[in-house]
RNA sequence: GGCGGCAUAGCUCAGUGGUUAGAGCAAGGGAAUCAUAAUCCCUGGGUCCGAGGUUCAAAUCCUCGUGCCGCCA
C-alpha cells in the first residue's frame, strides 16, 4: 500500500509563517499516520523559486537571486525540521531536474498543439506577473491584489497560451466520474460550476527577464508559474526521465492546498495532465485559512503573535508539539480556522495538560509508587471495555483517512476522558489487593493505544511517552501487539503548566 | 447580478420525517484526593431565523421572506 502527499511549493520571497506551517503540518500528520499503518509514503514539499518577485526580494537584501533562494530554501528546511516535519523530498524549482521536466512538459504540450502563440491585451501587474480582467480592475487602475496595489499597465503582448478551453467537457466528465476528487465537497461544487461557466485559454509564458525557466523553443520567454510550479509534483518523482518513483507513487497522489489555489490544482493541473496523457491525481484536499482577528493570518496579522520562525528555532519541543496539535484540533478541516493566543493557552492547559498529560501522570505515579513500576496481564480485561477502545481507534482511523483532523482528535480526548473516568469510578487509589495490578495493566495498555493516536499530531510527545513506558518505536505501528507486561521507566511531566505558552 | 451553502443552548456545533431536541465548552452546585489543584458527578438553560404549506407526524420535505457566508480566472 502506498501514499503520496504533497504540499504546495512555497514562494521563498518571504519567510514561512504560521499559515505555511499549517499546510505542512497537516501533510505531516497524514504522512505519519499512513506510515503507522505500514503504507509506503512519499511526502513532498519544497519551494517555488522562479517568480520574478525573487529578483526584487534578493535586491532588497543585496544578494544575487540564486544566493537569496539558496538561503531561503535552507531556512524553510530548517524550520520544517524543527517542527518535526518528516518529508521525503524537498524540491526546489531552480534545480536542474525540475527545469528539464518543466521544459519537457512545455515542449510536449506545444508539439501536441495544446500551446499556441497569441496576443494578450489588457491590464497587467508587473510585480504580481498577473493579468487582471476588467471586472476586477476598478477606476484607480491599481493592482486588485490587496497586498500589492501597485499601478497596473495596459499592455498588448504576445504570449504562449495553453488551450484550457479544450478540456471543459473532459474535465466535467472526470468530475462526474470521480465525485471524491476534491475535498471538501462544497469546494468541489465551486470547481464544477466554475468549469461549467466556461474556460478560457491560459497565458503560460512571460517575457524572459534573466530569471526563471526559458521556453525551450523560444528564448525570449520564460515558462509561467502554472506549468513550472505545478509540474513539481511529477518532476520530484522523476518524470519523464526516471520513472521508478513516478510509477510507484503517482497513482496514489494527494495534493494538499489552501482554498485560494484550488482552481489551479483542480482545473488547470488536471487539464495539463490530460494533455500529457497522465493519470489525474487521486485527490485535491483544500484547507481553509487560519484567521486572526477575522482576517487571514499573515506576517503582519497574527504572524507576530504566532511567530513561526521564533517558535521553530526556539527548539521548545513541547510548545511546538502543542502548536501542531492546536492548529489541527481546531474547527472543521476545510473551513477557516480562527486562532488566538487565548484559545491556544486554553487548549494547552485544558486538553493537553489537565486531561491527557495528567492522565499519564496519575497512571504512572500509581504504578511507580505502589507496584514497583511493574504491571502485567493477570486476566482478561474486566475494568476497561476493549470494544470501547477499539471503537475510538477505528473512528480515529476513519476520520483521519477522510482528513477530518479535529474529529480524529476528539477520539483521542474521548478515550482520555474514558480512562479518567475509569480511575475515578473504581477509585483506583483505594485498591490494595492484586486487582490493582490488573486495572493498572489495562490502563497502561489503553495508554499505548492512546499514544498511537497522539503520534501523528505530536511525534515528540509520543516518543517521550515511549521512553516512559519503555516501549520500542514499533509500538507506534497500528499492527503492534501490545505486550503482556510493562516495566515503567522514570515518570516525566508531558505538558508542564506554563503561564505563557507562547512567551 | 448568477450559482451554491448556512441559520438549533451563552459559545462551537451534532441531529435530513417518528417518544420529553443532543454533545463539548462556558455557568451554578456537589464529591473525591491517585495525579501537573489535574479529576469525577449532578443541575439549569432552546419560539430549532420568520411566515405559510405538505403530512397521522416537520429542526428535518416544499414555497416565500430575512440575515450571514462561499465561488464567479
Amino acid at each position: 500500500m502506498r501514499f503520496y502527499i504533497t504540499t504546495p511549493i512555497y514562494y521563498p520571497n518571504s519567510e514561512p509563517h504560521i499559515g505555511t506551517a499549517y499546510t505542512t503540518i497537516a501533510c505531516d500528520v497524514i504522512s505519519r499516520f499512513y506510515k503507522q499503518k505500514n503504507y509506503d509514503v512519499f511526502f513532498l514539499t519544497g519551494t517555488d523559486e522562479n517568480s520574478n518577485k525573487i529578483i526584487e526580494s534578493a535586491n532588497k537584501v543585496n544578494k544575487k537571486p540564486i544566493e537569496y533562494v539558496n538561503e531561503m530554501a535552507e531556512l524553510f528546511k530548517n524550520i520544517w525540521k524543527n517542527l518535526d516535519i518528516e518529508y521525503t523530498k524537498f524540491i526546489r524549482t531552480t534545480e536542474d531536474y525540475h527545469i528539464k521536466t518543466a521544459q519537457f512538459v512545455f515542449q510536449k504540450l506545444y508539439e501536441q498543439g495544446y500551446i499556441y502563440k497569441g496576443l494578450y491585451e489588457g491590464w497587467y501587474c508587473i510585480h504580481c506577473e498577473t493579468f487582471w480582467t476588467t471586472s476586477k480592475v476598478d477606476d484607480s487602475k491599481l493592482c486588485p491584489n490587496i497586498e500589492c496595489r501597485r499601478p497596473l499597465n495596459y499592455i498588448k503582448e504576445e504570449n504562449y497560451f495553453f488551450k484550457l478551453s479544450a478540456f471543459e467537457d473532459k474535465l466535467l466528465k472526470y468530475y462526474e466520474d470521480n465525485p471524491d476528487f476534491v475535498y471538501p465537497d462544497y469546494r468541489f461544487n465551486e470547481v464544477v460550476s466554475f468549469v461549467k461557466s466556461g474556460l478560457q485559454d491560459l497565458s503560460v509564458s512571460r517575457k524572459y527577464n534573466n530569471w526563471g525557466i526559458r521556453v525551450p523553443f523560444d528564448q525570449d520567454y520564460s515558462i509561467y508559474v502554472w506549468i513550472d510550479a505545478l509540474t513539481n509534483y511529477i518532476s520530484a518523482l522523476g518524470y519523464p526521465f526516471e520513472l521508478d518513483l513516478f510509477d510507484k507513487y503517482w497513482e496514489v497522489s494527494h495534493h494538499m492546498v489552501g482554498k485560494d489555489i484550488i482552481r489551479f490544482h483542480a482545473v488547470i493541473w488536471p487539464a495539463i495532465l490530460m494533455a500529457l496523457n497522465i493519470k489525474l491525481p487521486k485527490k485535491i484536499i483544500a484547507h481553509g485559512w487560519l484567521m486572526y482577528d477575522n482576517q487571514k493570518i499573515s506576517k503582519s496579522k497574527g504572524g507576530d503573535i504566532f511567530n513561526l520562525k521564533e517558535i521553530a528555532l526556539s527548539n521548545d519541543k513541547i510548545k511546538i508539539s502543542a502548536l501542531r496539535y492546536y492548529l489541527l484540533r481546531e474547527g472543521s478541516f476545510g473551513q477557516d480556522i480562527p486562532v488566538s493566543l487565548e484559545r491556544f493557552k486554553y487548549i494547552y492547559t485544558s486538553e493537553l495538560s489537565n486531561n491527557i498529560g495528567n492522565l499519564f501522570s496519575r497512571v504512572l505515579a500509581i504504578i511507580e509508587k505502589k507496584l514497583n513500576k511493574y504491571v502485567f496481564k493477570e486476566s482478561d480485561f474486566s475494568y476497561i471495555q476493549n470494544s470501547f477502545i477499539n471503537e475510538r481507534l477505528s473512528n480515529f482511523d476513519k476520520e483521519l483517512s477522510n482528513f477530518n483532523y479535529s474529529k480524529a482528535v476528539l477520539e483521542i480526548l474521548n478515550l482520555a476522558d474514558y480512562l479518567n473516568k475509569i480511575i475515578e469510578n473504581y477509585k483506583v487509589w483505594e485498591i490494595k489487593d492484586k486487582n490493582l495490578n490488573q486495572i493498572m495493566y489495562e490502563l497502561v495498555y489503553s495508554l499505548v493505544v492512546l499514544n498511537k493516536m497522539l503520534y501523528p499530531f505530536m511525534p515528540f510527545i509520543a516518543n517521550n511517552i515511549l521512553e516512559q513506558l519503555n516501549l520500542p518505536l514499533e509500538s507506534l505501528k497500528w499492527d503492534y501487539t501490545i505486550p503482556d507486561s510493562f516495566n515503567i521507566k522514570e515518570r516525566k511531566i508531558l505538558f508542564p503548566k506554563i503561564e505563557n505558552v507562547l512567551a
